[in-house]
DNA sequence: ATCCGAAAAGCTATCTATTGCAAAAATATT
DNA sequence: AATATTTTTGCAATAGATAGCTTTTCGGAT
C-alpha cells in the first residue's frame, strides 16, 4: 500500500528542494523552465496531485465556491423545483468555467446556514439560491453582512440592504405575459401565487400582471387573487378553490409554471378547456412547460446566463471589485395555454 | 475589519490551552464537562468556526464526498439530463444525511477527472454518474482502482472489475414494460436506443424486452431497433428515420423518457395518433413524464433511494467495509401512451 | 500525611504546501 | 578581474487544527 506522494518525495527525486517544486508546480516564474519541466514530469511520473487542503490552509482561500439552496420548509423533499435545478446545472457548469469547485448544500430556513461555509474556510463565498419569504431570512442575511461573508444572491434586489442579488425582470415578464393574454381577448384574470412583499418574486409578477390590467382598462379584482406555493399540488388545490368559489375569470396567471401546471389539471379536471374556456400561463419556462397538454405559455428565465452572472457577480465579490445587481429580461415564450 | 478567530483566540479567552479548545469543541470525553460548557459558549460567542483545511490537513480526511457527473459528449451542454438532476438532489440530501459536504462537477469523458479530487484530498470518495459507454472509461476505472481511489458508480455492475454499482435492475424494466404493452395487444415493437454493450443501461433494456417478446412468442425485428441517444432531439431524429423506412409496428419503446418523449412528438407531427396508432414507453420516470401528451408509460427508477444507496455505499468504501454492488428494482408507470 | 490512579489539561510534533527573506549561482557591467 | 545585477534556489516560518505523550490535579486508599 503506497501512500500519496507529497511535495518532499517529488523534491527528493528531482534533487531540488520542496519549495522549488511547489513554484515548479504552480508555474511561478521563480523557477528555471528546465527545472520546471523536470519537476512537472516527475509529478505527472508519481501522480502527484497538489493537497488541497495543506495549499487552501497556507494560501487561506479555496477556490471553492457553495451554493445554498434554501427551499420553501413547505415542500416535501422529494422533489426540487426543476427551476432550481436548472440552476443548478448553469451553476456549475460556469464554476468550471471559472476554475473554481462547487460544493452544494441543501438548507432548510430553519436551519444554521448562513456562513457555515466561508467561516469554515472551504468556500471563499456563498451563492444563496432560492424563492422564499425575504423577511424571513433577512436577519440571517444581515449577519452574513456583519461578518464579512462575501455572497451574491437569486432574487430581487434587496433595496435596504448592501446585497450583490442577480435576478430577473419579474415585473417585465409578469406585464408582458399579461398584455399577451389581453391581446388575444381574454379579460377577467385570476393570479395563483402569494401577493405579498413576503415572495417578493411573485409579487413583482403580480404588480406587472396588475400594471399590464390597467394599462388596458381592465379592472384588477383583487378576490381573484390566491396565495399558492411553487408546487403543482399547491396550484392545484388554489385553483380548484377558485373554481369552486363560482367567481367567474378566462386565464389564470400561475406565479410558476409549477403552480400553473397544477392549475391546468384542476380545470380540465373539472370540465374546462384549455384555453378556450380559460387560458392559463406560467412563470419560469421549466422543462416540463412545453410537454404539459397545452404546452405552457409562459415568461422563461435564462438559467444559463444567470448561473453565469451569479458566478462572475461571486468571484467579483471575493476579489474585492464592485459589483452592482443585475436584472435580467425574461422573454416571452408564447405556447398553446394562452390561445394563440 | 477584524479577522477571523482561531482556536487560540478561543483558548486565551477561555484560559486553557489551545488542544483543550480543540477537544472541547469535538466533544472528546477527554475534557471536562464544565470546560466544555465553557470553550462552546465562547466558541459561539466568537462565531468561531473551525478552520476545515487546518482540521482536513491535520486529520486527513474531509468529510466531503464528490460526485462527477459525466455526459454523453454528444450533448450539448446547456442542457443536463433532467433524470440525473433529479439523482443529483437524491445524492445531495443522501449527504447532507449523513454529515457530508458534497462537492459537485461535471466533466466531459475526454477530461483529465480521475482520482482529481480524492488524490488532492478534497474528497473522501467519488460518486460517479453518467450514462454512457462503459468502454470509453474503462481504462479509466481501472487507474482509478490502480491508485486505490474510493468510489462507487451508478450504473450496470462490471463483472469484469471489482467495482461497487448501484444501478436498477434494467433487465426487469424492460420486459416488465414490453409485457405491459403486450397485453394491450401491441405486437410489433420498435426500440430506439442504443442496443449493444457500449451503452449497458440501454442494452439491459433491449435484452429485457427481446425476452418478453419471445417469452409471448412474437418475433423480434432487429431492423426496427435504432440507434439514439438520450435527448429527445435523437429519439425525434430515429423515430423519423423509423417512419420514413416505411416499417410498421404499433408501439415504440425508448430506451429513455427523453428518446420516447422525442418520439412521440415524431409520431405526431406525422399524424400518428398515440397510443391508438402507435403505444409508446420509456424509462426513468422523468418529472415531465405526467405531463406529456398522453402521459408517458414508464419505469420509474427510485432517484431517491438510488442516491441514498450511493452515498451509503461510498461511506462504507470509505470505511473499509465490504459492500456489494445493488440492484433497485423499477417500477412500472401506467399511464396514457401505452393504450391503458 | 503519603501514595496511587484516574481524570483533565498542557506541550509539542505533525499534516503539506506557500511565502518572505537570505543565499547562491549565473550573467552583465566597468 | 572585480563588482553590480539579475535569476534561481534554499531555508525556515507559517497557516490552524489534531493527536500522542507528559504533566498536573484531585479524590480516595493506606
Amino acid at each position: 500500500m503506497k501512500s500519496k506522494p507529497t511535495s518532499f518525495d517529488i523534491a527528493y527525486r528531482a534533487g531540488v528542494s520542496q519549495s522549488t517544486v511547489s513554484r515548479a508546480l504552480r508555474n511561478s516564474p521563480l523557477v528555471n523552465e528546465e527545472t520546471r519541466q523536470k519537476v512537472q514530469a516527475i509529478a505527472k511520473e508519481l501522480n502527484y496531485k497538489v493537497d488541497k487542503n495543506a495549499s487552501n490552509l497556507r494560501s487561506q482561500h479555496s477556490s471553492t465556491l457553495a451554493l445554498l439552496l434554501f427551499e420553501d420548509p413547505t415542500n416535501d423533499d422529494s422533489f426540487i423545483n426543476p427551476f432550481f435545478l436548472s440552476m443548478l446545472g448553469s451553476i456549475t457548469k460556469a464554476c468550471s468555467d471559472k476554475g473554481y469547485d462547487l460544493l452544494v448544500s441543501f438548507q432548510q430556513m430553519n436551519d444554521d446556514w448562513h456562513a457555515e461555509f466561508e467561516d469554515s474556510n472551504k468556500a471563499d463565498g456563498i451563492i444563496l439560491l432560492g424563492y422564499g419569504d425575504f423577511v424571513d431570512y433577512e436577519e440571517k442575511l444581515i449577519q452574513l453582512i456583519e461578518q464579512d461573508t462575501r455572497f451574491v444572491r437569486w432574487g430581487a434586489d434587496v433595496e435596504s440592504l448592501p446585497i450583490v442579488s442577480v435576478g430577473c425582470d419579474n415585473f417585465h415578464g409578469g406585464y408582458q405575459l399579461t398584455e399577451h393574454v389581453i391581446m388575444n381577448g381574454k379579460k377577467y384574470f385570476a393570479f395563483l401565487g402569494e401577493a405579498s412583499s413576503h415572495a417578493p418574486e411573485f409579487y413583482q409578477r403580480y404588480l406587472g400582471h396588475c400594471k399590464a390590467l390597467a394599462d388596458n382598462n381592465l379592472v384588477v379584482d383583487k378576490s381573484l387573487q390566491n396565495d399558492a406555493f411553487s408546487t403543482e399540488e399547491s396550484g392545484y388545490q388554489a385553483a380548484a378553490k377558485l373554481i369552486e368559489s363560482g367567481k367567474s375569470f378566462d386565464c389564470i396567471f400561475g406565479a410558476s409554471d409549477l403552480i400553473a401546471v397544477g392549475a391546468m389539471r384542476a380545470l380540465q379536471d373539472k370540465g374546462y378547456k384549455v384555453p378556450e374556456d380559460v387560458a392559463v400561463i406560467g412563470f419560469d419556462d421549466i422543462p416540463m412547460a412545453s410537454f404539459t397538454f397545452p404546452p405552457l405559455t409562459t415568461a422563461k428565465q435564462n438559467t444559463k446566463l444567470a448561473g453565469e452572472l451569479l458566478v462572475e457577480s461571486l468571484i467579483k465579490v471575493i476579489n474585492g471589485e464592485e459589483v452592482k445587481t443585475t436584472l435580467m429580461p425574461t422573454s416571452l415564450i408564447v405556447r398553446n395555454s394562452c390561445g394563440s
